[in-house]
DNA sequence: ACATATCCGGAACAATTCGTCCACATCGAC
DNA sequence: GTCGATGTGGACGAATTGTTCCGGATATGT
């Protein structure tokens, strides 16, 4: 991180390139918004021409950020988990009961839409290190507010983190969601919680999965598509596209 | 409704046509199968060619069940439509507790895994008339469940048919459904179902929502892709290519 | 067993979509 | 204001996928 050239003085030193274009960078943004109100128009496969004029920009300026539509796909997928982190940010605060925080990110994640709706599901979750990585600590930090949950007996003992998990996953799942989804969605989210919290009946079926188990589950799906044991090491494109989801 | 020749005799009456083969109805349910589980290995779009290939049937085969890739999704649906009611009519015994026929209802739609994660979700969900028709019929038969679950309290009041349908909808989505999945998904059951029992606090978030808005919301989403009013009656093809998967 | 309506297969043709390339425009540092 | 690096746009050839068509094979009723 000491070598990035500070706007000021740097530029010259050891040759780094400078910093990438103010409207470059303004580009990339329109076609991931682009990308998101397409694809929920038309459908997965929308012709990449159709995002870059919906974004308004050339064909070949998208091609330039995002060389194939996984990168596309990957860039929202990872903006997407950028997001995650930032109302996880928001949420963890260390006095309010487990069960509470929980209910309050999965209600932030349903008000995000569109934003998650899409990128998150439906096709092969695309692995490239950073991704597990990001998608690995939103899990950690789940995980804590259970373990929370359990300590302050918010939620109870029978829950998994995992299941939390879950639900998240399956309620930002592209459903019918027109103008009424959030309500149905806050719906179902109120009778999950209450499942959470519930003394009923102790136990849940089978056994426990843990969180390990979803991960691989995701590597082995997105792994399936070419028949050949492809390496899925990081991808090229890693630092032209979303530089900074993460702040 | 009435015109149609019965198997015995009427073949020879008014020069009506024979009944089809028994085989190009076996080749028919080939390429279903085929394309279930090409597409949930390769995603909604692989070639029509490589389900043909799958299938074991020729190319030109598949075009004359099915003139085009949605003929063959909505076939899918409808078949699955099929086997939810086929499940209906197994769990539907007017003896037992509201809330146990919906648990049944959801575990058995659970174990049906493939069948129904792909038909069901991730695409335009298509709008025939008979397609329609068989959704409302399911939506009523667990609207019925509901309200007995109401009747018998084993269900708290302020949960509604359509929070269930959904949830059912949820269920069956496409996500990691590996080896594991099926644990997954009966885990979220038990947690799902212990929060339709519980006592908790009483309501639920914002208005309810009815069947009607879900099926409104459905056609809708349909409709989309098409930027024009389009009229949204049955479609053309409903006679040709998928003569009897409602057997 | 025969006649014939029905169905099969896949080569050939058509329509999309992908992805590249390069002459021109624009930004940013000086 | 000037200059060079960086970014832009869209026409074009390549590759993939969709769709048709028809000679030959097969099941079915008699």
């Amino acid at each position: 991180m000491s070598g990035r050239p500070a706007a000021g003085d740097a530029a010259t030193a050891a040759g780094r390139r400078r910093r990438p274009r103010r409207d470059a960078e303004l580009n990339r943004e329109r076609v991931l918004d682009a990308a998101i109100s397409a694809m929920l128009r038309e459908g997965r496969h929308v012709p990449l021409a159709v995002i870059a004029a919906e974004a308004g920009v050339g064909i070949g300026t998208l091609y330039r950020s995002y060389p194939d539509r996984d990168a596309l796909l990957h860039a929202l997928e990872y903006r997407a988990y950028g997001l995650l982190n930032q109302i996880l940010d928001e949420v963890d605060r260390p006095d309010v009961p487990g069960l509470d925080a929980v209910r309050e990110f999965l209600a932030r994640t349903i008000a995000l839409g569109d934003q998650l709706i899409l990128p998150l599901h439906g096709a092969p979750p695309l692995v490239s290190d950073r991704a597990v990585r990001a998608r690995q600590e939103i899990n950690r930090r789940l995980e804590r507010f259970i373990e929370r949950g359990h300590a302050d007996g918010s939620i109870r003992a029978a829950v998994n983190a995992t299941d939390v998990i879950v639900f998240s996953a399956l309620i930002t799942q592209p459903l019918p969601h027109g103008p009424g989804w959030p309500i149905v969605a806050r719906r179902q989210l109120a009778i999950f919680v209450n499942g959470l919290a519930g003394s009923g009946p102790a136990g849940l079926p089978g056994p426990a999965v843990t969180r390990e188990d979803i991960e691989t589950a995701f590597a082995l799906r997105a792994a399936s598509p070419s028949p050949g044991p492809v390496p899925l090491g990081d991808d090229p494109q890693a630092s032209p596209s979303p530089p900074g989801p993460d702040r």
